[in-house]
DNA sequence: TTGTAGGCGTTATCAA
DNA sequence: TTGATAACGCCTACAA
């Protein structure tokens, strides 16, 4: 159980450049006031012991890790991917790192997020899966901001970051309306989550006020994901028996892919002649030339500018005075309207 | 600059407790030795305290940081997403965690790995870009493993864990010359990617076996994306001077989706009876309805177990003696072939 | 600008 | 099994 040999520590450099061990350190520390000869002694004495700070060490001494956690869930959906991509980025361009969780589908978040926690991240991105109460307030008694990304909680315990899910789908249920549908079926992802159950919301309340009858709505489960979708237009679609709808809302577009595959290939029907379609989200592969979705796009980079934002905020914030607490509520983006084709469009 | 006041360490635990500070620690480590007693009463401090072990502090004590480090670079490839993913779950299950970093194309790979070794991790996994061979003696030096994955060094001064590039691409070689090519384009990757040059290799060698002549054969750069073999195709296509190909081969499938896209949507032509198309790498969505791609699948999951094998393989060999470094090399897994529908079946 | 001394929160060592 | 004590490698005082 020996230690490993070549441990060079800032000491080891200290003693090779003829200074102390502090001075290493300030050499490493850009802001730091050390004469310039010094420093460069101390980082050719570092070059040629191949040192390297620990950061590990480091955040130990400072109160931080720049280390910023995000919880993903679904990586088969591009718009997590995209989403992850983005803050990698971001957080890499200011010094930070990403250390990334993933949670496969339900329960284990709460685990998941004590490992962050543990690590004493400066922030913790959740993307995906509900967090138990008990951990939400374990996390704010350890001082850790949490953020809630494209998701929120009902009781608006958390910061959240999301896409207006209201005026998005009122826009959709509008066009679809516009360019003729008469009977609509809703595929809708999570029940649980509040995405997709805003989503629907809009697009009924929407379609309630331009007089549809509810009995004009179907609502189909189509598991957040392709496949899902695939297997629930099957299936409904396989039952000549029951009038078919003549417009598809999918709340996302990886399900609208799904639907749009299903449609054409297993039926044969055409979108938007037989069919139209819209999804939700504007990822980057419901743009190809295959489908080119009637779609809202999310703002993602705006959303993970803001997230990031209040991550900021909220580690800022002295929780000496309880009062001064940032108020927790959700931050809404507004998204884009994306034409696409598999909608007629009615305005030319 | 004051401190958090309400930093809960084990000291803290341990008084509530009425233990020793140690004793906090044992508690909390499943192995140690502690009275059943003495374990509950810190548990149950522990938890009214909110007091959560310092990962940090633990992973300066202890030689290593339960991290391991992966280095993705294009994350619009879904190949990369989907080994991300599968990473970030089989360090999950095992204790450990994730920290990714994002290169953008070429350079700054080093930058990042440097962050990645000051973080003292466990391992290192390259999925893209070219480190320089000074990080990587670096690395050596430190004593971080590093493994690539999907790619390789010339020298093979790293561990490698690839899928068996050109048997993979003789298969597509001989495939689609059994269906009847006669004039080939090859659409390929990152020229300087191992990845890319191999399955170019394989795929000509194979060709010239079956006595294919040489300028028969074209090949064209792609980008490695979806868009740039898009356009590569659009341009190439558009030229109806020069003869077309009857079949194309692009190296990986994320650029025969931007092939069949161009092809279908640009210029009318049927997939396979205009041109036939094959791809490599086996990603979900090159096998929706819209594409079914015929390709080689990449086996994925063995991969990644693999590379974390070596890694932890390359951690344990105690770096004193010099000799008994376990030597580095590639290690080829083997694809599978995934018929699809972009290649005229000829065997039925 | 530089060096000395102490602390960050944990695990390891060694007696008891 | 338990507790005292010493690392782990850095940063923040503070004094020179």
């Amino acid at each position: 159980m020996k230690r490993k040999p070549n441990r060079v520590t800032s000491h080891v450099v200290a003693k090779l450049a003829g200074v102390s061990q502090p001075t290493v350190s300030r050499a490493f520390t850009p802001s730091a006031s050390i004469a310039k000869d010094k420093r460069d002694r101390v980082l050719a004495a570092a070059k040629q012991l191949n040192y390297l700070p620990n950061s590990i060490a480091s955040s130990l001494s400072k109160a931080h890790s720049n280390i910023v956690a995000v919880i993903v869930g679904d990586m088969n959906n591009p718009f997590y991917a995209e989403s992850l991509e983005i803050f990698i980025n971001r957080l890499q361009a200011t010094g930070r790192q990403v250390l990334v969780f993933s949670v496969a589908d339900g329960r284990d978040c709460d685990d998941v997020l004590m490992r962050a926690l543990r690590y004493h991240v400066d922030g913790v991105v959740v993307t995906s899966a509900h967090l138990s109460s008990d951990l939400v307030s374990l996390s704010q008694g350890v001082g850790i901001p949490i953020t809630l990304f494209n998701r929120s909680t009902a009781d608006h315990a958390l910061n959240a970051v999301l896409c207006n899910s209201i005026t998005g789908s009122e826009i959709l249920a509008q066009t679809m309306h516009d360019a003729g549908a008469r009977r609509y079926l809703i595929v809708r992802g999570d029940p649980q989550g509040s995405t997709s159950r805003n989503r629907v919301k809009g697009f009924r309340d929407k379609l309630e006020s331009l007089t549809v009858l509810p009995d004009a709505i179907e609502e189909l489960d189509g598991g957040s994901s392709y496949s899902g979708a695939f297997d629930t237009i099957s299936e409904r679609f396989a039952d000549k028996g029951i009038q078919r709808p003549d417009a598809i809302f999918a709340v996302n577009d990886i399900m609208a892919m799904g639907c749009a595959d299903a449609l054409r290939d297993v039926f044969k029907l055409r979108i938007p002649e037989d069919v139209m379609l819209a999804g939700f989200d504007g990822i980057r592969p419901g743009q190809l030339a295959a489908y080119q979705l009637t779609t809202i796009r999310q703002p993602i980079e705006e959303m993970v500018e803001k997230t990031l934002e209040l991550l900021d905020q909220t580690s800022m914030s002295d929780e000496d005075d309880e009062k001064d607490l940032i108020t927790q509520t959700d931050h809404l983006l507004a998204g884009t309207f994306v034409p696409g084709k598999t909608v007629p469009s009615t305005n030319t």
